[in-house]
DNA sequence: TTGTATGCGTTATCAG
DNA sequence: CTGATAACGCATACAA
């Protein structure tokens, strides 16, 4: 591996003239930097993060949590920060967190050990150890107080759901809520709660079970007695939509779906699913900047995304 | 932030001791070991990694470069490789190259300077950069000559496709080719290829265009022309599965379609995807002991996976 | 069993 | 404009 030490004998100067030159920082002579930078060309100088980090304590590493990279809503989000990262010289390291807070915590950690400068997550314990990190934090599609956060609106996502089902025709409406611990998905629910009682809709709430899987929930009886559903998210709106097909349910005839989300899968499943969109990557862009800007001090104002109504053939 | 030397003035011994304490490595009384331990505990002690990497020139990051980390495929190879690391203490950095190798160039430079320990790709140009990497490389699902990799069975996948595409009655077959420069594609190509002519079916190849899009080829007169088809992957055969249902072709009567991969949402399109399962999450844990292993300079032999035929509805 | 000294590669300070 | 030199936090060979 060659150093700048190597760079220097070959050039003849000091080290410290070749760091100034190869950083542009400070005074060198043009005669010197050219040589320099010829050096460093033709001996294939690889600068050495480690140590610069090492030295000034600030890496250019990027700690990413989310819950579970294997829910395809979070690639997306992922590309969106790791592509805007890539731009500005920055890397991400990912943790998954499968909402344990002891993962997490172990994930915090290991930011902090590696020096990473900031952390952008997607997953977070309320009263979690981020509590007590001292590098940045970008909270993604959560808030908890206080804290920076990026997000799409959800609440008007909720009553965009609600209100297409009403339109659509629904009369019976089944309301499945998400996780209550986070944010995202209990304005999403609110949003909707509202404009089905704002709308005097007949409706009743599956609620979010300790087993955390609605589906367990959900059998043939539940099924009929509702024309409209409500979903958290796409990937239960799958399973509901799969549960319905089997049981020969008719949608959108007998029953609407809605989701959440607009995964990329929402156009091929049967029927191809009515959802919300939110801008998943443009998050994850918007959440890599916004943590570049805090970092140097600047607080940015809007940070909150659009989100907007997809129609498709399941309501 | 803590460091050994706080401890050391904190016990009232010297750095070297408290780092010996610390990593067990040497001599170190009980007592004195007692206390360390103590003292790092309530002053929060993080040992900082960037140190130790510098001093030691072996960080515990490993790169990790997939083509597309949007596509579900690689998402649960992720997770596999993540999974182990965690277990074993290293963790992760992502790269998605987008098969462009410019990006890739930039990310195996950037793992140098970060002196991670390895690499694990499941995206090289055969010629790539990788050639002159000085740090370990498994390569995922992709093999090149005289290098270390970990695959699937993809001949035989390709040959349970054409088989049971024979045996569920097909009788005019087209075979759509993938991208001809993963030995993944090509090999289970090769495999269907070579079933298709052994049992003397009538069948036309759709050659992976420089389009790189095979939907592009696609039209209703050659839908039309075949009564089953054989897909490269999953994502491919959603979309065709797409196409036919919304250009009135009924699934499996008129036309037959296996895909390859096994998504989890092939349950969930229309109909559910007859397909070939690779066992992702199990290579990706694979990939990662096999490059600590290879690291340590042991070798191991079998790094070939079996793969197995999903029958759905699709077929 | 413990401490001292040195070095990892880089940047920053300060004197020349 | 340039060159010593110290420092970042840790691990280790060697001396005590």
């Amino acid at each position: 591996m060659t150093t700048i030490k190597d760079i220097s004998k070959h050039v003849g100067v000091s080290v410290s003239t070749v760091s100034r030159a190869l950083n542009s920082s400070g005074y060198v002579s043009p005669e010197v930097k050219r040589k320099v930078m010829a050096a460093a060309e033709e001996l294939g100088y690889i600068p050495n993060e480690t140590a610069r980090t090492l030295n000034t304590s600030i890496s250019k590493v990027i700690g990413v949590l989310v819950p579970d990279i294997t829910n395809p809503f979070f690639p997306k989000i992922i590309r969106g920060i790791e592509d805007a990262a890539l731009e500005k010289g920055y890397r991400i390291i990912i943790g998954n967190t499968d909402h344990d807070a002891e993962k997490e915590k172990k994930y915090v950690e290991m930011f902090h050990q590696n020096n990473c400068l900031g952390i952008i997550s997607a997953t977070w314990s309320i009263d979690g150890p981020g509590a007590n990190s001292r590098i940045p934090i970008v909270l993604l599609d959560r808030v908890v107080d206080d804290s920076i956060s990026v997000q799409a609106d959800h609440y008007k996502g909720g009553m965009l759901q609600a209100e297409h089902l009403i339109d659509s025709g629904a009369t019976k409406i089944l309301l499945i809520q998400g996780p209550d611990t986070y944010s995202s998905f209990v304005d999403r629910y609110n949003g909707a709660l509202g404009t089905l009682k704002h709308n005097n809709i007949e409706f009743s709430i599956l609620e979010y079970g300790p087993s955390a899987d609605p589906m367990g929930n959900i059998n043939d009886g539940i099924i009929r007695k509702y024309d409209g559903f409500i979903c958290p998210n796409d990937l239960l709106a799958y399973r509901l939509l799969n549960f319905m097909y089997e049981n020969g349910v008719e949608v959108p005839a007998e029953a609407r779906v809605i989701g959440y989300d607009d995964l990329e899968f929402s156009k091929y499943v049967y029927p191809s699913l009515t959802t919300i969109r939110q801008p998943a990557y443009e998050l994850g862009e918007k959440a890599l900047k916004t943590l570049l800007e805090y970092k140097d001090g600047i607080v940015t104002d809007k940070r909150n995304f659009d989100v907007q109504l997809i129609k498709r053939n399941s309501t």
